[in-house]
DNA sequence: CGCCGTAAGTTTACAGTGTAAGATGACATA
DNA sequence: TATGTCATCTTACACTGTAAACTTACGGCG
């Protein structure tokens, strides 16, 4: 009776219902019995019905966030590579988490295979020689992940910090007669918050084209 | 008897004995009785007298690791900034698993603050305004953790593949026919081996570093 | 000498993890 | 009705970090 009443799984439900509880509580929160619970009382095992293991849960979600990313057209140049830069970011900066997941190096999901086969294409494309190209798509590459990392470890502070108690707290991380020049970026960060890094990372990521555009 | 033959603990035994297990095994393999064990047999509850919990052990050997980084010449000017880079990106890549925990938001480390507070530092010293230094070191730090990252992952292969037989294993993670670019893009990483991503990653910090430079 | 305090090391125990193996039950088809 | 299939649950195991209590060794003091 209460098996006929909730909504049977299938892994497609599985992954919607982990992408939920990690962009909510963190990846370590993710466990086989706690997400089992989340999805309306199933135990745990009854979750490898739908997916082999724990790892092919994680790439399940990892493949939803991949899929977010809008790869660069092959032939549309350095304004295509800057927009598909820009929107790989976007989703790592949704699911904070996915940037760590994407670094380990046991997890290479083919469509983040595709997306660099895309981006390298892309680079070709706009003439570059293969040399550049190889340079220019792991900067690229860096810069993408690196920043968002960055982002995702500056964006989690303790809970009961809100924009209010801000500055006591920075005061105390940071004490200005210790870390002068730290302390006064903390403050530059608090000034205009959120789009204070889209426009660093974009600022970056200009910077770059400009100089590969004098490379070529 | 066995227990006066055997050297007796201390903190600083435990963390070198952590950093070799951690460099060596990776640092899944890290857990508080095999550790106890690679120490000369101790049961995992004794390490608990020289160390506060595992993170504090984890923070331990991250210390060691940011020790090896050379702080930036606040009066150093670029060229300082620029061999404090090379020398972080270095301990990164002696450290693999190091560019990782670096990341994790709960361990800001003082040692990692400080350097932190020198770049910011020389930036300023070097003459940039305040916006651009704010730029700058997010660019910086993105890159040099960014490449780390990306380099770690790569390094770790299947252990069972050698020099010798890489070009099979590449043909077959990165079929030509799917994958062209990415294809072409890893036979280049074959061609002469490490020295490359150090060139690369000099490469492209030189490329940030003249674009700063512009922009003063 | 005996006593005592302190510290290091050990033992035991517990809650939590991923997951293998087997039992149970509902349902569709023969 | 009988059989087979498949989703779900139960149980179990090896492993994790670590709290609490216990044992042991040692150094100083009467």
């Amino acid at each position: 009776m209460a098996t006929t009443r909730r909504k049977p799984l299938s892994r497609e439900r599985i992954l919607a219902a982990a992408l939920e509880l990690v962009d909510e509580q963190g990846i370590d929160a993710l466990s086989m019995r706690k997400l089992g619970q989340a999805l309306g009382g199933y135990e745990a095992m009854s979750l490898y019905n739908h997916v082999a293991n724990k790892d092919d849960l994680l790439d399940g979600i990892l493949d939803l966030v991949l899929a977010e990313m809008e790869p660069p057209d092959p032939a549309g140049g350095l304004a295509s590579i800057r927009s598909s830069s820009i929107s790989a970011h976007e989703a790592l900066a949704r699911h904070p988490w996915a940037a760590g997941l994407l670094m380990s190096p046991t997890r290479i999901r083919p469509s983040r295979l595709q997306f660099m086969n895309a981006l390298l294409a892309a680079l070709r494309g706009a003439g570059f020689s293969a040399e550049t190209t190889y340079t220019a798509y792991h900067v690229l590459d860096a810069h993408i992940i690196g920043f968002s990392l960055w982002q995702s470890t500056h964006g989690s502070l303790p809970a009961d910090i809100d924009l209010e108690n801000m500055r006591p707290f920075l005061d105390r991380m940071l004490p200005p007669d210790r870390y002068p020049h730290l302390h006064e970026h903390g403050m530059q960060h608090l000034e205009d918050g959120p789009h204070r890094d889209v426009r660093t990372f974009e600022y970056a990521l200009d910077l770059f084209l400009e100089g590969l555009e004098r490379a070529r």
